[in-house]
DNA sequence: TTGGGCATTGTAAGCGTTTACATAAAATGT
DNA sequence: ACATTTTATGTAAACGCTTACAATGCCCAA
């Protein structure tokens, strides 16, 4: 702001490349020379304006980070993850929605174009065109967050939905029931086409039908769980069991349930996606997946540090999946659930 | 990145000077030279360096914003509130979490010591005097969220938790309670300790003894919700009703309300503060105060941002309180509220 | 014709760093 | 003692912009 490095460099009685180079611990500065520098700096409280420095090195130290949206735990628990790896390595986080896809190629471009982030996190769960287009021609660095399995050359990293649904899934078919429904996600949304596919693979895996009438479409919302409950169970044939693909949906769902009468889980079993922490509160608590958001965030932050450091090559695609684990309620029909403490 | 400011030149057969002021808007331009660098400009996609022109302009059109903790949908709806205004300002937003105070003072001024952000929205409910001194001398625009009443030749940004309280507080007493207890938040936490004023005060305006066996202290977490319901209830003389410094703790209440087969509201009334998604889902729904978070993030980053342009002067204190308003559930006694959809 | 004023454009000096290269001094080897 | 390498420091260019000021050309009034 105010002293700059040629202040130092005149009281230090040095030239401003020494200073630099004493401040950064790059080239050779006698060790008197350095002590003297760093004590003027300190006195002063000096710190190298990292906007100049960034024209210079092309670094900014800053990553970004674009989400669809900026609501709920959910993405509040990713940037936390991200958050804290950036505070260890000493890197800043520049946040954004992409407003419900509106103007991430704005923004995308934005920040990768232009310098402003070293790499970026990205989170689009329903990419188009253009996108990809701006993703595969820019140069810095980048993750994707939770992205499709098809249109990766990049790198990845994912909760492993398919594998989370199919479990769940399977556990509902380990109680016996035949009929088990689902209230689907958001359609072009990857998650939600993975759970979808988890729990088609589960009931043929377990040589049971996939029937149309038992699933219905809904949108990750609470009211879209409430009015898929309400046309499952209101059909002559019922679900014995349902799987939300998401827990929000799930609440939606017991609320439905609450108001028609319906008994969670002897007339209806429902399990859920996400672990939210609302779900403990449900009565019966909520049978649902875990997914490790937290650290979803944080690897995916350790992991665009190392290809910005070069530890790992940027260029080379990666995908990690982390597993997603049951979180047992009453909700499915155990009654033996380790009746967890809520914190 | 690659094209730059001297290649656009080059190609329109001008100087950089009259890049700059065609593309800025900004001094004369002949209308046929404009164009003629605007399309090619637009030809090679070219965006000037925000780093290169943040370096000459002092300028970073960045925001950074300064947070307790990164958790909740709290601190995501305050983040969400200022996201929107700066898209539509065309600004970008630098979140870090204070790490509960540990590394504030790095991260201050890291921000605001040397040009990083154009300006900051900062929340620390529990101010100490390096913060304090820090914030004196920093040259940049900052707006407060929450910030104690006390410490302020600044603007600040607030939600009335006095009035909130007071009115919810005096809300039980209109339900002829007379010994009505309170689960305290945090020791030293602003938000927390007006709560508490307001309660007091409610208590005394309307001749009701502030008695010590009816308060315990809490520190915002379910858990201690749950222990100071528990410790309340358990005592000879029982409060009637309990507000809890938030909806947190009335979740941990709620919980231990269940578990020691105590009945909400007829055993015990609840009440809570904050109106968090949670808290509509209780049975009984929660009587809580809603605190219009989203706006609190709007409204701050709007008037920094007039403090920013000049349109207001950052240099004169200027404080807003956001009035909390009643949200009725069951929980306070009320049989006859609005019992609204969930959605 | 001359010169003042205006519109347009160019020149060059910043902005605060880093760093390649040059230089000087000191240390080393013969 | 001198050549050679090493170490420490300085000089200046670069990073990609903005902008004060200078320069040019043109128009129009006196």
């Amino acid at each position: 702001m105010d002293i700059n490095i040629h202040e130092i460099a005149r009281r230090a009685g040095v030239s401003i490349a020494t200073v630099s180079r004493a401040l950064n611990n790059n080239g050779a500065v006698r060790e008197e020379t350095r002590q003297k520098i760093l004590q003027i700096a300190q006195e002063f409280n000096y710190k190298p304006n990292p906007i100049a420095r960034g024209l210079s090195t092309r670094q900014t130290d800053t990553i970004g980070v674009i989400l669809p949206e900026l609501v709920d735990e959910f993405f509040m628990d990713i940037i936390r993850g991200i958050d804290e790896e950036a505070y260890r390595a000493n890197r800043y986080v520049m946040v954004s929605s992409s407003h419900n896809q509106r103007n991430i190629v704005e923004t995308l471009t934005e920040f990768m174009g232009s310098g402003r982030v070293d790499g970026l996190i990205l989170m689009a769960p329903e990419m188009h065109k253009e996108v990809i287009r701006i993703l595969h021609k820019s140069k810095r660095p980048m993750v994707l967050l939770n992205s499709c399995k098809d249109l990766d050359h990049a790198v990845s990293f994912r909760i492993n939905n398919y594998q989370g649904a199919f479990a769940i899934v399977e556990h509902l078919i380990g109680h016996g029931y035949k009929n088990i429904g689902m209230i689907r996600g958001p359609e072009g949304n990857c998650d939600a086409e993975e759970r979808y596919r988890g729990y088609c693979d589960a009931l043929q895996r377990n040589n049971l039908p996939v029937q149309r009438c038992f699933i219905v479409a809904g949108d990750f919302t609470t009211k879209s769980g409430y009015y898929g409950l309400m046309r499952l169970m209101s059909q002559p044939e019922k679900p014995e069991a349902i799987f939300a693909a998401n827990d929000m949906m799930a609440v939606g769902a017991y609320e439905a349930a609450k108001n028609a009468n319906i008994n969670i889980p002897k007339d209806v079993a429902i399990v859920g996606f996400d672990d939210i922490f609302l779900s403990r509160l449900l009565s019966p608590r909520l049978t649902t997946v875990h997914v490790p958001i937290v650290e979803l965030g944080s690897k995916a932050m350790r992991y665009l540090l190392k290809m910005i450091t070069g530890e790992v090559d940027a260029n080379t695609a990666y995908v990690e999946e982390l597993s997603a684990g049951l979180v047992m309620g009453g909700s499915c029909g155990c009654t033996n659930y380790a009746n967890q403490t809520l914190f």
